[in-house]
DNA sequence: TGGGTGCTTCGGTGGTGATCGAAGTGTGCG
DNA sequence: CGCACACTTCGATCACCACCGAAGCACCCA
């Protein structure tokens, strides 16, 4: 009658598999191999654990020549995880977030922008009363509408189930930064105009002095405009 | 640097502790031997499990002459176990709900109403315009807030971290209805009005005839008042 | 067509953990 | 006090599963 959460929650619990989705946690899809390697195990034994996570559908594959490129099978998987990484983050408050300065200052989260930079968006954003912030809610004004409209932002794609507006509470920071559909065009939008790419097999990203001015600007972020 | 998922989701990966933390979905704090008999294993067992959860800070205790009454630690919790349910029910569509007629019309997800007659008032509130469903996320518009506070809500009473509003995508209906502190303020309201009372050891919220034709005309149900 | 690479399947090993019987602690009730 | 009940601790058993070595399959390139 209820449906088995310890299936789903057990394929999660293995230390090799939690790894391995936290590192597709950055978004883009990885090989069997990378992914072994992230484990910390032989590629064997990961196309094992893949297998299983094939079946519960947890992950989806890609297969291009003879990689097979796997990543989590949507939003509604990264919500969990995420919601995961948060209680792992809230029970245990040993570690504050990751050692890297660079990871902490700004990472994907699965599709969008997260770290010190994310929230400082997030703030200006609602500085600025685009978007609202209604604790877990996030809602995007009219005014907010209007603003992203004029940036490029065509809202008639956003058609899906997915939320357009989302808060998402990050491990590191403890503070709100922006997901959804629109935290997903914002952080294309940063690399669509160069302002900062991905550092390979890493969840960083790398802003350019003068892509991270002129996104300081652009987002009215007095923070990163003042250490610009 | 990451915080471990491993932990948490292989606490909850097992068996016998998913089905007493599914069991404390109810919202009520349950004695160890009603949690054995939930899981259906010997009280040495449940007790052992119960021990892995607390030192996991999952639930918390209160003990009570020779009872321990042991529930979810927070809404926090509760919210990964129930993104948990939910995507398993997204996975394995095989079981479409509860069985249990009653149970499918009225329950209680963890502090708010579910079933039927939740996704009703979601939708008649949504209908009146006193709350605004924007996918994942749902506010309180302005005339609703009125409403509610005319209804008797204290809103100067929900300061906390927790949203206010909040949709919960069920696993039976797969329809939203409504959480956070306003979801729980209006299971509590029906209750005190006596429209409806709970079950004994269920999750059933079992309406009284004259409760049901009061709650339907109170929030303006279509559904439920041609029913009724 | 060969060799290199990425991934998979198979079989055996080892460790972890769920389970329950039996016995121990504490609380309430007559 | 003595019994009953709720829960815990201890110890032993047993099953499951992660892990890796070895071998096999699929794909690409020279």
């Amino acid at each position: 009658m209820q449906p088995d959460i310890s299936q789903i929650a057990g394929l999660i619990g293995d230390s090799a598999r939690s790894k391995m989705l936290t590192a597709l946690m950055g978004g883009r899809a990885l090989t069997a191999t990378e992914l072994a390697l992230e484990a910390d195990i032989m590629p064997q034994t990961a196309s094992s654990h893949l297998a299983k996570l094939l079946a519960a559908e947890l992950i989806v594959v890609r297969k291009q020549g003879r990689h097979k490129y796997f990543q989590l099978r949507d939003a509604q998987v990264a919500g969990v995880i995420e919601n995961l990484l948060n209680l792992a983050a809230a029970v245990s408050p040993a570690v504050t977030g990751p050692a890297d300065p660079a990871l902490r200052r700004a990472r994907v989260c699965y599709d969008h922008l997260a770290g010190e930079y994310g929230v400082a968006v997030y703030d200006a954003l609602a500085e600025q009363g685009l978007i609202l912030d209604q604790g877990e809610d996030t809602i995007l004004t009219p005014e907010g509408k209007q603003w992203f409209s004029a940036a490029g932002v065509d809202f008639s794609q956003f058609k899906g189930r997915r939320p357009l507006c989302k808060s998402c509470l990050d491990w590191s920071e403890r503070r709100n930064h922006l997901a959804g559909s629109l935290g997903q065009w914002l952080l294309q939008d940063v690399f669509r105009r160069g302002w900062a790419s991905r550092v390979a097999d890493s969840r960083t990203v790398a802003f350019t002095p003068a892509g991270l001015k002129a996104f300081a600007t652009h987002y009215q972020i007095p923070l990163l405009t003042s250490v610009a």
